[in-house]
RNA sequence: GGCGACGUAGCUCAGUUGGUCAGAGCAUGCGGCUCAUAUCCGCAGAGUCCGGGGUUCAAAUCCCUGCGUCGCUACCA
């Protein structure tokens, strides 16, 4: 009999930062799920790997000083270093810039515009060859480009468009009739909902004039692909497209993981390739999403951009995954703080489980210390009101539904009410009563080899989530470990599993205690996961600003803006216009008179048609702006050291 | 401004298709046990399920509206 099979995959991540939080939750969701898959019967692969090309790296690139492939070379070692620090099991690291990757992306390329989907349109535009790129009418300033003031030439560029709007009606369709395909239900909506706008055609190369760190176009050489087929085709390269035995075997059975903020490409660009490429679409998308770090989106300015290699350092690598699987329900957006992994970690992992494992097998190493006697099951008159056969088989029942779904929150949560009636049920029994009465010997007996057997279920169910304390507890108990924890989810259940005759050492600690709480929160403050400031810059640099002082004399709503102002600011020299976006924060009629620093030698920009002469400085709290002044009343124009 | 969410006990949040849905964990208080990583077990708190309106025999759960928070985006020089 041949096994199903299952494909998992992560998106690749690109390449313009180190790996954080975010990229470890995706993977490791899509490691939880495979294995888990694996502990079903499955016969599952799993990919993960890295997208390379495009502007931004070439611009990464050059700030180091090193050619692009050096670049990427050296990020994608970190994240291709990171799995195996979080005990990833993916088959296969994809790279963009793999040469077999290449092949297949021109190979889809060159099949979609052999049927006619890809046309080559042209346009004119205006062109700034000082800056590379086009301009709006209303980007300009005075008919020229505000940074180099000179005008920029009109300029026909053509470019390739992908035809995806005649697939609009079908990709609907296809959505409404599998009712997997994208999960949660949240998504889905979100989905159709974009449907029900025309699709515009998609914009699918670059010319080389303008980007050459990409793939070039098979049909034309002048050309790169730009972004969504260099990126999204990996998923069918990285299984040997159009023939190799994996592709045959997984493609059909794929379930992307990604994380919200990209199912548009996942859920509407990439099945409509693969529809116009003559490909079968695949299974599903499971859309996780976002962590907020202590209560707010992770960025770089606010300095909460959490490194996962530092909190696996912290606090161990299962106890950092069962916390983003328990903590996260699988769709929405989770909250990440110290205090609340200690927290999960001190009660779920130590109190709960790791104590439990220590009081029952130091309880029956003390009690039988040669192990069970196999006259237990001689008992079976008291199984019913001793056993707790059925507890653990609605565990495992449960725990197979939600991870199922990938409501892995869910899975655990399951789990972990069966390591609670346990806890209860030692309180019950009084293992410690019995074993003072030898005529109750065979009672003690069967209440220990029961919270035994428990503790066996629980070892295998954990697995999918903590492998490495997987292993470690089937081994204490005498289970076999050759692979790896890893113990089919059918061979679970029949209960009574646990070798008669044969004793248990005395338990190591599972998840050690961490104490002291109130000088964790102080660590934490003292210790930021990354440091919030921005490069160093020199003192040069900065006197290349000319911030000045001035009196706004006037301010008026900028129409048809929701909170742009237009302000006449008095600099002493000369009055200038200075169009801000303080129009939320306040409001016209409270702002003459008042003085604030403006940066005075800033370029001129058009902004919603209107000029503006320089930028008034502001402190940005959340939405609010907050307009920055002086101390006491000065005269305008001064300059602000 | 547009699009999308969210607003449930002190805190963090569960509550797919309306009728034991008023819940869990943590924190707090009291009580119990002593096998165990000072762990475990039991009990308690009375929260207008953001406000208002509507549909319904019945709404935290559906519809409308108001307020608040957040994300994306547009116009953040």
């Amino acid at each position: 009999m041949t096994r199903p099979a299952q494909f998992f995959t992560t998106p690749i991540y690109y390449v313009n930062a180190k790996p954080h939080l975010g990229h470890a939750y995706t993977t490791i969701a899509a490691d939880v799920a495979t294995r888990f898959k694996q502990m079903d019967g499955y016969d599952t692969y799993f990919l993960t790997g890295t997208d390379e090309h495009g502007d931004k790296i070439v611009q990464a690139a050059e700030k180091e000083n090193c050619s692009p492939k050096e670049y990427v070379d050296q990020i994608s070692r970190l994240f291709q270093d990171l799995w195996p620090v979080l005990n990833i099991s993916n088959n296969q690291f994809i790279r963009t810039t793999n040469p077999g990757h290449i092949k297949v992306v021109e190979q889809i390329l060159t099949r979609i515009h052999d049927s006619g989907d890809i046309y080559f349109s042209s346009y004119e535009g205006l062109y700034c060859f000082g800056c590379e790129r086009f301009y709006q009418e209303r980007e300009l300033t005075d008919g020229k480009c505000p940074d180099h003031g000179t005008a920029p030439e009109v300029i026909k560029e053509s470019n390739y468009f992908f035809r995806m709007s005649q697939y609009q009606d079908w990709l609907i369709d296809h959505i409404k009739a599998n009712p997997d395909f994208i999960r949660p239900e949240q998504y889905k909506k979100e989905i159709l909902s974009f449907l029900k706008e025309p699709l515009e055609d998609l914009c699918i190369s670059r010319p080389k004039t303008r980007l050459t760190w990409g793939i070039t176009l098979p049909f034309d050489k002048d050309y790169v692909t730009y972004v969504w087929f260099d990126a999204l085709v990996n998923y069918i390269s990285a299984l040997g497209f159009p023939d190799g035995d994996l592709f045959r075997k997984f493609w059909p059975t794929t379930r992307h993981f990604v994380a919200k903020d990209i199912i548009k490409p996942h859920g509407i660009y990439w099945p409509i390739m693969l529809k116009a490429a003559g490909l079968d679409i695949y299974n599903g998308l499971n859309v996780h999403g976002f962590w907020n770090v202590r209560g707010s989106k992770m960025s770089k300015s606010i300095g909460n951009v959490t490194d996962p290699v530092e909190v696996t350092g912290e606090y161990g690598v299962d106890p950092f995954r069962y916390f983003l699987m328990r903590e996260m329900v699988f769709g929405r957006d989770a909250n990440f703080t110290e205090d609340q992994i200690v927290t999960r970690i001190n009660s779920d992992l130590a109190n709960d489980l790791g104590n439990l494992f220590s009081r029952v097998l130091t309880m029956t190493n003390r009690s039988c210390p040669e192990g069970f006697s196999n006259q237990i099951p001689a008992l079976s008159a008291r199984e019913t009101e001793y056993s707790l056969k059925d507890s653990a088989l609605q565990a495992v029942d449960e725990f197979k539904q939600a991870m199922d779904l990938c409501e892995f929150h869910n899975g655990t949560a399951a789990v972990w009410s069966f390591v609670s009636l346990m806890n209860k049920y030692i309180d019950t029994r009084e293992p410690w009563a019995l074993a003072k009465d030898e005529t109750r010997r065979q009672d003690l007996e069967l209440v220990l080899y029961n919270l035994v057997e428990g503790l066996r279920v629980v070892a295998c169910l954990i697995y999918p989530v903590m492998p490495d304390t997987a292993k470690k507890m089937q081994a204490a108990l005498g289970l076999n470990t050759d692979n790896n924890g890893l113990v089919p989810l059918h061979t679970i259940m029949p209960w009574g599993q646990t070798a008669f005759g044969t004793g248990f050492e005395k338990p190591a600690i599972l998840f050690p205690r961490i104490e002291e709480k109130p000088k964790e929160t102080q660590q934490v403050q003292a210790k930021p996961f990354k440091p919030a400031l921005k490069d160093q810059i020199s003192i040069e640099d900065f006197s290349k600003i000319d911030l000045r002082t001035g009196t706004i004399l006037s301010a008026q709503k900028v129409e048809e803006s929701s909170k742009l102002l237009k302000l006449t600011v008095d600099l002493g020299i000369e009055k200038r216009q200075i169009i801000a976006g303080i129009g939320k924060t306040y409001s016209p009629e409270s702002l003459p008179g008042k003085q604030v620093i403006v940066v005075a030698n800033l370029k001129e920009a058009r902004i919603m048609g209107e000029v503006s002469q320089g930028m008034v400085l502001a402190v940005k709290d959340k939405k609010k702006l907050v307009l920055s002044g002086v101390e006491s009343q000065t005269a305008n124009g001064k300059p602000v050291q």
